[in-house]
DNA sequence: CGAACGCTTGAGAGGCATCAAGAAACGTGG
DNA sequence: CCACGTTTCTTGATGCCTCTCAAGCGTTCG
């Protein structure tokens, strides 16, 4: 069985003990399948569990009456989804699959006996929401007081980064599976808006389209440009409990 | 002594055990004192706990050059302080009080105790660092598809949900100590949209001003018109671990 | 009482949304 | 493998919303 994503997100953080691996990649044993387009869930319905994303790209949009309105979260594999939506009874968002996509359920219910026997792998969940917050306010930034240019930008860099951190990334170059609508309803533009600044994007050498795939040519560059800050490579795990060296009896 | 602010909105949501509220209220004994516009830290430095605030107003905002650029985070009484910091060895953002304030630090050595002694603390937490997740996205909407007007609203609609669950709200009317700046700060506006949207907002009898205070005088309406929801008031607080009945020995 | 700060209002400019239409790529079924 | 429909991308033209700049006024505080 290869390496499930989420362990190896983790182990770029901590050195995760064998009973914590051997935990999660237990309930990451039996992953549903999600066709493109389709639905995890609807606003509206209860969200009873968080998932990991093991393939694939998901996307969480509200939904307005016409076409989706506004793209609030976009998960890669490795993700979790659905921590934002931990407290509330019933999902403010739709889930739907940007691609075809695999994913494990970690029900709601499983949570308790996770907090007790593996207090460390829920501080993990914790510190990926607080460093997802981070740069959520990095987009409000970037809506609110940036170019249409820079904001495209800024959303490249920060996929980029996402996606280093389970190695979908060769030589600043990654396939980004998204219309420029979709990522227009991300960043807050329009797709007109979305596709002039691509395009230059790509005529100041910044971006460089080859079939499917996208390369950052000078991302160091434009990193500084836009004020760009990896949130997602570091975290400090100073304050994390000890992990647990085996599933604690409930006794 | 009065009861601390965090415990009045904790018990909002659960009924506190005894060893619980009896933790929070130890932690909060020795509260610090901070006057208006003086940091408690600035982008850059460590951010070595988390805070409860006890009194007053506090903001996160990013550091650029000239004023401040964005306001990213406010926190009102019986907040968490830098919750969203957590997972970075260095802040990113300046915190200032926007009024005289006090808040207590609960040092992020301590977490590692609380994981396992306190582990529904721990999880309250998690949940509001969820519900506060989806309301900044709530404020990436409005500030990507939403007229200055509906920013502004959904701003002032957001500030009073959150500051019912304190009690400080009468008759929905409440004190509002930010000046118009920050305000555009906070929704990506600049100051002169800011007065615009709400001299707008005044001339249809959605909002009145009196003296230092502000009623939003047909609330209900106002939510409807801009797709509030309110994201606070309740929280599903199915997936949380018991509460500890006394704090357990580390043996 | 003066200075700093915050509020208010006007005028002008610019960037992005919207509308529209055509080209290219993709997928699907014959 | 081709034909067709759908989706996605691209580009131009027009208009509106918000920013910027600027000036005047009121309030607060030292």
């Amino acid at each position: 069985m290869t390496e499930s994503c989420l362990v190896a997100k983790l182990k770029h953080y901590v050195e995760l003990t064998p009973a914590e691996a051997e935990f999660l990649e237990k309930a990451e044993a039996e992953p549903q399948k999600l066709s493109r387009r389709s639905n995890l869930a609807s606003s509206g319905q209860k969200l009873p569990a968080i998932y990991v994303l093991k393939t694939g790209w998901l996307l969480a949009h509200t939904n307005e009456e016409d076409g989706m309105d506004m793209v609030a979260e976009i998960y890669h594999p490795g993700d979790l989804v659905g921590v934002s939506q931990l407290g509330c009874e019933f999902s403010t968002l739709n889930y739907v699959a940007a691609t075809d996509a695999e994913l494990c359920a970690l029900p709601k219910g499983s949570l308790p006996e996770m907090f007790v026997a593996f207090p460390r792998l829920i501080g993990l969940f914790f510190g990926f929401a607080s460093v997802e917050r981070a740069s959520l306010i990095d987009r409000l930034r970037a809506m609110g007081r940036m170019s249409a240019r820079d904001c495209v930008a800024l959303f490249l860099l920060q996929t980029h980064a996402r996606l280093c951190l389970t190695g979908a990334v060769d030589d600043d170059s990654f396939s980004l599976p998204l219309s420029q609508e979709t990522i227009g309803n991300a960043v807050g533009l329009s797709t007109v808006s979305v596709n002039r600044a691509i395009r230059l994007l790509e005529s100041e050498g910044h971006l460089v389209r080859e079939q499917r795939r996208l390369r950052l040519a000078q991302r160091e560059l434009l990193a500084r440009e836009v004020d760009f800050v990896d949130r997602v490579y570091r975290m400090d795990n100073s304050w994390l409990p000890a992990g647990a060296t085996s599933a604690r009896d409930p006794s």
